[in-house]
RNA sequence: GCCGGGGUGGCGAAACUGGCAGUCGCGCCCGACUUAAAAUCGGGUGUCCCGCGAGGGGCGUGAGGGUUCGAGUCCCUCCCCCGGCACCA
């Protein structure tokens, strides 16, 4: 017998699928498709086990469905624009495009090594003008629609460097590289209305075939809370400042009022109050503060104003301060206080010396006036509220809303803890921004027929306060569009999170020179089947895209509303317990075990360490295992195409195994993603055959084996089946288990005696319930326990088990 | 704090719908082959107790309780680990 040489193997049926252009799919536009996807990869570096798991999982199911008849569109990318490849590429030296041209070639190649049956003639990468011009146009589109705009956001801003900083470059409000005390800014960036779809993004994600986790984890995110906006009028102003609160219950417990240091409000203030050079000198402060360093701050800071808010319920008059535990970007940037249902409110008022009125009670029972009392369900009643006093709580918030309603001074209200998405960048590696500014006519977008602007060159595109876009003077000068005035270009980027939100679009178009995309095309591919990858991708990426479908749809280029309908988030691999990452320095790439153990070996490897969706531990002892596993199959397989009859498959137990075997497979790949345990079947469909290789019926269960194996070593199973003597196991149907051969005549009937097993029998399956208690009781062990005593009870499962009661 | 996922042999895990706990693999032990080792092949392997042995019995799925003829699985209380969000009013 040949020995096993997996890269001879390999290397051959992988130039065969390539000659044969296997597994590309044209755009027919009939039959049961499926679109099977995993997240593109980064080209930051070379493959490592993450990415060895996520393309295997989907190469499994896509020559599953694809067997099972389907038309399954499986194309793979890069995502080459942005930070994750240019801060690549500064780490290597070179400059972004080469060093991510070369990456793309490496893991190209791995990729192809591998065997992964990718449809490459629909390969993209987001930094080539072919697609970033449509990223362009994108962008255009939601301009039109006023869904993209540009306005002042507060940064962090060092003035020794010149540059902004991001917030966790900010340590003790100072700059990490050079220690000058960093100041806040506000800087002119470029939004997403993604806040418009909040509602939409929520409610869709009931339609979708999600794990709970991810799901739970965007509602999370999207952070809808309900309540409602109360005007407090500013006494000396006279001018109403609205707050959002979801405790209308407690308005009589205001016993202050607080600003954000960043509410517009607060210049005002400083200029008339006899407080300004403090309000001021504190607003600077904790403006330098990383926001993260204003969370974990064990005392509450402010001061107050010397103003007053009038409290629209009973009139009074409270004091309003400025302290930054008030967030500017949620619900209104001012809040009433109500410090004794209120944790951060209660520590303030401590800290300030502050009243403290209670107005929500228990029904029964004490309250301890040293806490903060939050409850507020429906035993709880208002206490110090006037009309509302000995209403529950969620009663009393709806009237007290209904009564300020009444007198236009409130409303009941939502609010989202979902931000507008920033994502314009002062980077060299992204894709500009099609926008021109003029002098004359303003903020103007570039016409669709002078895409793509290109990404200039120039001669230092390392990252500093100004784009570097801006030293390509040329580039930046242009003739106003509409004016044929002098302009200039906008020189940031857009990060790489906009290039990813639809390049799943562009996969079923991907030569298209006339449009992004031909609807009915993108219509009958999408909405993606199943899409496959990390947990860390579940809120930005994830969100983005479906916030991008949704406006597309809006615009009628696309015809549905969300992009996944199922997503497979596969887990992370280990190494010593920690998740594989360059910053950990434990990364292991999957280009060593395929050059050791071939590509089949490294394939099943990664899908039998576990389960596909939890985090798994990485052994090198695991892929030795699975070697040695790919080498028992290879000499048992081919000991049966030597030795074993030819003929008609006999119905003796290796076929019933086998096909057992294969209702296994058919559900653990199909159904359940357990790929690790179809793999175990697999297994030990191999060891049964491996004990009788010369049976009448061990040919068919050495092609059931070879056949189910496919999907995870398609290399190997494929030249095996060559030697059973068949060709083309790629395009072969997918085995069907034979229902009657899963039928046995006889099974293991197991006896208990009070729950406790006592024996097994092996009895006629066309035995009655009461013979199958003769049965029982018949058995010496189960007599043994019987001691004598009398049967009270005899629990019957058909075809499993008795269980005699006794007592 | 809120939300989500977990806890089963020495290890990775399996048990899908309440019905034989531990499939499959790693590791380890014994044996075959070998001058020897590696590789490979065959057998054994939850744990404790009784028995020379064949064998028999008890215990056992983070802890405690409950439902049930029967619980890893369902319910209640609690502990621990991992992840997400978090001064979000």
């Amino acid at each position: 017998m040949e020995r096993y040489d997996p890269h001879a193997i390999e290397a051959k049926w992988q130039q065969r699928w390539q000659e044969e252009r296997a597994f590309e799919v044209a755009n027919d536009l009939e039959g049961e498709k499926s679109y099977v996807l995993e997240m593109l990869p980064y080209p930051s570096g070379t493959l490592h086990m993450g990415h060895m798991l996520v393309y295997t999982i989907g190469d499994v199911v896509t020559h599953f469905r694809r067997r099972n008849g389907m038309r399954v569109l499986h194309p793979q990318g890069f995502d080459s624009f942005g930070l994750p490849a240019e801060n690549a590429a500064l780490n290597a030296g070179g400059h972004p495009r080469e060093i991510t041209e070369r990456n793309i070639r490496h893991i190209r190649a791995s990729m192809r090594r591998i065997g992964w049956a990718i449809d490459w003639s629909r390969e993209l990468t987001t930094h080539s003008p072919e697609y970033y011009r449509w990223t362009q146009w994108l962008f255009l589109k939601l301009y039109e629609q006023g869904l993209a705009y540009r306005k002042g956001a507060p940064v962090k801003w060092c003035p020794n460097d010149q540059t902004v900083v991001a917030n966790e470059q900010v340590q003790d409000g100072r700059c990490e590289r050079c220690g000058a005390e960093v100041v806040a800014r506000t800087m002119e960036q470029w939004f997403f209305r993604i806040t418009d779809y909040a509602q939409a993004l929520l409610d869709d994600l009931e339609t979708l075939d999600w794990p709970e986790s991810i799901k739970a984890r965007q509602r999370n995110w999207i952070g809808r809370s309900d309540g409602a906006e109360v005007a407090f009028r500013i006494d000396e102003l006279g001018e109403d400042v609205p707050v959002f609160t979801t405790r209308a219950d407690t308005l009589f417990g205001a016993t202050f009022f607080v600003l954000a240091p960043e509410h517009e409000l607060v210049e005002r203030l400083a200029e008339r109050s006899k407080h300004g050079d403090e309000i001021r000198a504190y607003v600077a402060r904790t403006a330098a503060k990383k926001t993260a360093d204003r969370a974990a701050a064990e005392e509450k800071t402010g001061v107050f104003t010397g103003f007053h808010a009038v409290n629209p319920v009973n009139g009074e008059r409270i004091p309003v301060y400025v302290a930054d535990y008030v967030l500017t970007d949620y619900g209104t940037g001012a809040i009433m206080a109500v410090p004794a249902h209120d944790e951060r409110d209660f520590a303030f008022a401590r800290a300030f010396d502050l009243p403290v009125r209670q107005v929500v009670r228990p029904r029964d029972g004490e309250v301890d006036e040293g806490t903060p009392y939050v409850a507020h369900g429906d035993d709880e009643v208002l206490v110090n509220s006037g009309d509302y006093d000995g209403l529950a709580a969620p009663e009393g918030a709806r009237r007290i809303v209904e009564a300020l309603e009444a007198q236009g001074l409130g409303r009941f209200a939502v609010n989202y803890r979902l931000r507008d998405w920033g994502w314009s960048r002062q980077r060299y590696w992204g894709c500009p921004i099609p926008i021109v500014y003029c002098d004359a006519c303003g903020t103007v977008p570039v016409p669709d027929e002078d895409l793509p602007v290109p990404l200039p060159e120039v001669d230092d595109y390392r990252p500093k306060g100004e784009p570097p876009l801006a030293q390509a003077e040329d580039w930046v000068r242009v003739a106003c569009p509409r004016c044929g005035g002098p302009a200039s270009r906008e020189t940031e980027t857009m990060d790489t999170f906009v290039d990813s939100s639809w390049y799943f679009l562009r996969y079923c178009d991907p030569r298209n020179e006339e449009a992004p995309w031909r609807r009915e095309v993108v219509d009958y591919w999408n909405p993606i089947d199943l899409y496959i990858g990390g947990v860390d991708h579940a809120t930005m990426h994830m969100i983005y895209a479906r916030f991008f479908v949704k406006v597309l749809n809006d615009l009628g280029l696309v015809g549905f509303r969300e992009p996944f309908r199922r997503f497979f988030s596969n887990g992370w691999v280990t190494l010593g317990k920690t998740k594989m990452s360059k910053r950990a320095g434990n990364v292991v790439g999957p280009d060593d075990f395929v050059e050791r153990y071939g590509a089949d070996a490294a394939r099943l490897n990664i899908l039998f360490l576990g389960p596909a969706d939890q985090n798994m531990e990485w052994t090198e002892t695991s892929v030795q295992a699975m070697a040695r596993f790919v080498g028992r199959f290879w000499r048992v397989v081919n000991e049966v195409a030597e030795r074993a009859p030819r003929g008609e498959e006999a119905g003796g137990s290796l076929a019933r195994k086998a096909h057992a075997t294969i209702a296994k497979v058919t559900d653990d790949i199909g159904r359940r993603f357990a790929f690790n345990t179809a793999i175990a079947a697999v297994m030990e469909l191999t060891n049964e055959l491996a004990r009788d290789p010369e049976a009448a019926d061990a040919r068919f269960a050495a092609e059931t084996a070879v056949s189910l194996i496919q999907p995870y070593a398609p290399h190997v199973a494929e030249e095996l089946w060559e030697r059973l003597g068949h060709e083309r196991l790629w395009e072969q149907p997918w085995p069907q288990a034979d229902e009657s051969q899963l039928v046995r005549d006889t099974f293991q009937l197991v006896v208990q005696v009070n729950g406790k097993l006592r024996d097994r029998v092996e009895v006629a399956a066309d035995l009655s319930e009461d013979e199958l208690v003769a049965t029982a009781k018949a058995s010496e062990r189960v007599q043994a326990h019987l001691d004598g005593k009398e049967i009270r009870q005899a629990i019957v499962v058909p075809r499993k088990l008795v269980n005699l009661v006794v007592g």
